[in-house]
RNA sequence: GCGCCAAUAGCUCAGUUGGAUAGAGCAACUGCCUUCUAAGCAGUAGGUCGGGGGUUCGAAUCCCUCUUGGCGUACCA
């Protein structure tokens, strides 16, 4: 549980109002001023491990400048019995802290210590929060226009878990609605053809092309033969969604299994209807003024509650709007389910309508009091063969599979490179993704774990074990490979923090790869095998603990960690 | 038209919410394996941070404006 960044970053911003207080006592400051100012971590740390800029912020308030109290400070900082164990002053009044070895060996007791759960902080404090994500359409597989949803939803989910939130996963299963009704009408479309003839009927405007349509028909071909060509169409329909659906959902279930995302439920939207649950919700905003009727249709007052459009709840035939639908879950996920916190992972085509639908939840007769309803809006995918774009085309059927994306590249490559910055547009290179050289940053972690498991390996053969923290002497590492590659484990906990806060997982894509990078620079500059006893033990321990780091991101990202390659 | 997201090295991207000389990886070039995995390491080169104003000790970062690209702006979901 220990975030020692944040500590050491209090630390110092505690030394130094002491500082002040001191420096002002004496008459060397004026008084009665409130230091403000940042600690932080500079992009170059060989200035320094922490930098404060209190001198600076300060210069107005405090009557002089800059640098002259920043020498005032320094002169009354005591760091006797802290982490550091050097302040200097820097640049036009930087406040420079460095770490001393006591801090180095620490990092990694405190990793020995937690094992696994290193990098685990409680800033969530058991708040019960759902990530929704995926709820593709159960009208045909998971394309992988569903890949990045689905990587992203579940990292973040790792990340809230991890910073200490109640994460709970969940599908939305629309399987009601125009979308249901269509996909009916295309197998049914697809059936008649199967028994009658290709030109028996036509295949409606707007409906679904793919192939797995057509190996549905023919399902039911096989099972009831002509048996439904002279049924009531309405029942023709309903009896082939029945038929259709539930073996869309187990496929999808499948396919997602095997992209390493597993759901703690699958919310079915037809319950919402079966239960009068939409219709109850659409009441309540009747009964609280917001609605009114114009051509024959339902209409929410959106524009009444802050949106810049109204919104259709029922239309004029009748059936509720998804919008309405929507309004519907959401209010079940906060008032009848408690959550705390809700997370939506959309894509960017859903991002005009995150706002009107965060705007209309606002609505104080939804019952939400305040909880937070977020969005993680994710950019589009441009995905790439070389200088080839890959087109995908839902409608046509042309539509590329998540199961063949993972036939083709893996689920690692997959996991890895989906997990990018979600409001950057991503290009996702098949050709790259798929080699296994020096050009892809996943085989490169991964080496990384292989390298230590195979030296660990290698010592075991000896007789050697990875010592514990209370068998080496941490001063023995020393040199500026060891060091910095301690200094990125410290790093862990605070990446976690900011992950959570910005909703960014990909960070621990990039903080694992950084952490990899400066493993490898410390393989190559420092020997283990053959040295001296003591600094063996301690770099062994060193490099162990490195390899449980990278264990544990991957494992947040959802990518296997090999222990050899 | 209006709204949202973006624009940083040849390519793909970081940049810790305003800090110090703007960083990686790949591609290019030069070195390093009889010693723990060379899927690695060390080094060289590469920039008008889309353009222009403004805010201040200090701007890739904040404000205004323009340009370019993506996505919205359905009685579809």
């Amino acid at each position: 549980m220990a975030n020692l960044i944040e500590q050491a970053k209090l630390k110092a911003d505690e030394l130094l109002r002491a500082a002040y207080e001191s420096a002002a006592a004496k008459g060397i400051l004026p008084e009665g001023a409130e230091l403000r100012g940042n600690v932080d971590i500079p992009k170059d740390t060989k200035n320094g491990d922490y930098a404060a800029n209190h001198a600076m912020v300060n210069a107005k308030a405090l009557k002089s400048n800059p640098r002259k109290i920043a020498e005032a400070l320094v002169a009354e900082v005591n760091t006797e019995g802290t982490w550091f164990d050097a302040v200097e002053i820097a640049g036009p009044g930087f406040i420079n802290f460095r770490l001393g070895k006591k801090w180095y060996a620490d990092v990694l007791e405190s990793a020995e210590a937690e094992g696994m759960d290193y990098g685990r902080i409680n800033v969530g404090n058991g708040e019960k929060v759902m990530v929704e994500f995926v709820s593709a359409n159960p009208t045909g597989p998971m394309t992988i226009g569903n890949a990045r949803g689905g990587v992203l939803g579940d990292t973040l989910a790792s990340v809230l878990d991890r910073a200490g939130y109640d994460v709970y996963r969940e599908f939305y299963v629309n399987d009601a609605g125009n979308q249901v009704d269509l996909f009916g009408k295309s197998i049914e479309a697809r059936y008649l053809q199967a028994v009658l003839g290709e030109d028996a009927v036509e295949f409606p405007d707007n409906g679904y092309h793919g192939d797995d349509i057509k190996e549905m028909a023919k399902l039911i071909v096989e099972q009831d033969g002509d048996k439904w060509v002279n049924a009531d169409p309405a029942e023709r329909q309903q009896a082939f969604v029945q038929f259709g659906l539930p073996r869309n959902i187990e496929r999808m279930k499948r396919d997602l299994a095997r992209y390493r995302v597993n759901f703690d439920n699958w919310f079915l939207e037809s319950s919402l209807h079966e239960s009068g649950y939409v219709k109850e919700t659409i009441d309540l905003l009747t009964e609280a003024g917001l609605t009114y009727e114009k051509d024959g249709a339902v209409w929410l007052k959106n524009t009444e509650l802050g949106a810049d459009k109204d919104e259709v709840m029922r239309r004029s035939n009748g059936f509720y709007t998804y919008y309405a639908v929507d309004i519907a879950y959401h209010r079940n996920k906060f008032v009848e389910r408690g959550f705390d916190r809700v997370i939506d992972v959309w894509g960017a085509d859903h991002h005009g309508h995150a706002i009107r639908f965060g705007t209309t939840m606002k609505a104080p007769c939804l019952g939400l009091n305040g909880r937070n309803l977020d969005f993680l809006i994710m950019q589009m995918v441009r995905l790439v063969r070389g200088d080839e774009v890959v087109k995908v085309s839902k409608r046509t059927g042309k539509a590329l599979t998540l199961a063949d994306l993972m036939d083709e590249i893996g689920v690692d490559p997959c996991r890895f490179f989906y997990n990018a910055k979600p409001d950057t547009h991503l290009e996702f290179d098949l050709d790259l993704a798929v080699r296994q050289d020096s050009e892809n940053p996943v085989y490169y972690v991964q080496y990384a774990h292989a390298r230590i498991c195979s030296l660990v390996a290698a010592l075991a053969a000896e007789g050697r074990t990875v010592p514990k923290m209370s068998e080496i002497d941490a001063s023995l590492l020393s040199s500026e490979q060891e060091i910095d590659l301690i200094k990125q484990i410290s790093t862990l906990p605070e990446e976690i923090r900011l992950a959570a806060r910005d909703y960014d997982p990909s960070r621990i894509n990039r903080y694992v790869i950084e952490l990899a990078a400066r493993f490898h620079r410390f393989y190559n500059a420092c020997r283990i095998k053959g040295e001296e006893e003591g600094v063996l033990k301690a770099r062994l321990k060193l490099a162990d603990t490195a390899r449980q780091v990278i264990a544990i991101c991957l494992g947040i990202i959802g990518v296997t960690a090999p222990e050899k390659m």
